[in-house]
DNA sequence: GTGTAATTTTGATAGTTATCGAAATATAGA
DNA sequence: TCTATATTTCGATAACTATCAAAATTACAC
């Protein structure tokens, strides 16, 4: 068990405004069932911290290989990694 | 869903330290079947820590809702929150 | 090219926290 | 009661981080 991946992961998941994130791009691409596409100028506007602070959390989300992006344009897209999530499961102990 | 108290429960996991103890519980509960005690004095000789700093780190564990402690004579003994554990899996999307 | 919009970088600040040593508390046993 | 052990509390410090404003970068549309 990688100890350092996995806390590494729960820290990119700790902070309220992360989570929420990361929760709403797994949502808007579940939404987008053809190109599964997630802009993040969209979810910015919902949010109430600005660009600079979505920018750095989404870095910090990528960093811990949660989720992977892309720029189109002048767009970023973002994506859930979904091997990262299907592992996540595995290290919660069945008691 | 509740983001804050999920990425209270994220947060609490988000230190290296924090997650090996929590997972050192987990070991230690599955392994003692009949009394399912985890005496938190055998758990810290295999930290490099201090007491003071297990202390600190088990109150967030409980505070996040994660594990549970009662005092059994001068020793501690904690316990994975199962509930908690199965509430865990749900919040990770299935993309 | 000019202007506009999306994103990133930089630099700064305020708040949080992991850690420790020392002292305090609690309990069991002699 | 005295002692040893387990744990907690307190106070301090060093390191980290969320946030923002301002400036820089990038790309599109005209």
């Amino acid at each position: 068990m990688d100890i350092k991946k996995y806390s590494k992961i729960m820290k990119a998941l700790s902070h309220p405004h992360r989570l929420e994130l990361f929760l709403e791009i797994a949502k808007c691409q579940k939404k987008d069932y053809e190109e599964r596409n997630c802009l993040i100028s969209e979810i910015t506007k919902c949010f109430k911290i600005g660009a600079p602070t979505i920018s750095h959390h989404l870095k910090e989300l990528e960093n811990a290989g949660l989720i992977t992006t892309e720029k189109k344009g002048k767009f970023l897209v973002a994506k859930i990694n979904i091997e990262v999530i299907k592992e996540l499961g595995a290290i919660f102990p069945q008691v």
